[in-house]
DNA sequence: TATTACAGAATGAACGTTCATTCTGCGTAA
DNA sequence: TTACGCAGAATGAACGTTCATTCTGTAATA
């Protein structure tokens, strides 16, 4: 049977090699021997490369959104659930710099920016908290009548530059920093 | 002797195949094809790749750079200034998208990376107009007593997502959308 | 004629992927 | 209990392709 243990470790290989290098500096050949694993053993697990890159990202997402979710109350203020989120955001970037590192590869791709314009020609689903978290703002006249785009760029914006600054060593966040950095980017964001 | 327009068709024809297709999507053979040249001419005027990657992003910078100190007065307001420079490098990214999308291949890779570091850890130079702008807001207590990487964060990381955004067709950006956007992200700034 | 500039073919390294082969663990027969 | 047979998991050498770079011969220039 298809034990999971391997394609554990082919996974973890590839999030690892490609967060720090790139998907360029990441070869299938680098991915298996980290793994400890065969070449062609990984072909057995996904069936190319864009497979294991795609799959791998879409695990990703699934944590990071469990992250987002964990202690979060529709009912209190907007304010209020956008620190909560953000301040997730953020320390899961940091404490997850891995998993943060490879988020950014994938968006900075042609990989990101097709599963983005998908995202975006859809229609809002379930997982998509901070869309109805803006809308509902929009909507109680709490933050700034601008597109939603717009408004993602102003919040998310920050933080993931202050995120990769962080781990590429240019600044240190503490909770003091973190709980800042956010309050300013509400400020962006607030009417 | 060198003419300087092979040279510029290899730098134009970089520009372009890099910024639309990535670091990776820009083969030297097809550099040479679109500048109209043989691959093995590139090799007469950039010693490699690396070099002629290198040189086109000091070339980009030095013209972002005299757009920005168009009609910038220093005597001005910190926060006038601050809207005069976001607006002009929003409108440059927006104009030139193909100069912004090579700006953030380069920061997105390791060259950027190493390009960075070498800037932080050296002293601020005579066109690091941001950072002198930031110190005298600091000073004068008019923006948010914050380390200065996270002040760029705040400043900078609306408008690249935005002008990312722009470009890929996510929103349109007219004149009155860049002005709301930049001063919110002032709103995010100040103090 | 001597020198330089050039185009494009040649080169070798690196890559993703394939596939013939080996290994492993389990069911079955003695 | 041991030996055998077998399915399919795993392997890594080999393949075809792509790339940056170098080499070679030719045209232009002086």
């Amino acid at each position: 049977m298809v034990k999971p243990d391997k394609r554990d470790e082919i996974v973890r290989a590839a999030l690892e090699l490609i967060a720090e290098n790139g998907f360029h500096g990441a070869p299938m050949a680098m991915i298996a021997d980290k793994a400890g694993v065969g070449a062609g053993t990984i072909y057995r697990y996904f069936e190319n490369k864009d497979v294991l890159i795609n799959e791998l990202y879409r695990e990703l997402e699934h944590r990071l959104y469990a992250v987002l979710m964990g202690g979060y109350s529709p009912e209190k203020p907007v304010r209020e659930r956008f620190i909560h989120l953000g301040s997730a955001i953020l320390r899961y970037c940091i404490t997850n710099p891995l998993d943060f590192r490879y988020l950014e590869q994938f968006h900075n791709s042609p990989y990101g920016v097709v599963h983005r314009r998908d995202k975006i020609s859809g229609e809002a689903d379930e997982k998509d908290i901070y869309r109805k978290l803006f809308e509902e703002g929009l909507a109680k006249k709490v933050i700034k009548d601008l597109p939603l785009v717009v408004l993602f760029a102003l919040a998310f914006g920050p933080l993931i530059t202050v995120a990769r600054d962080h781990i590429l060593g240019f600044v240190v966040l503490d909770e003091a920093l973190i709980g800042q950095t956010i309050a300013a980017s509400w400020d962006g964001l607030k009417r």
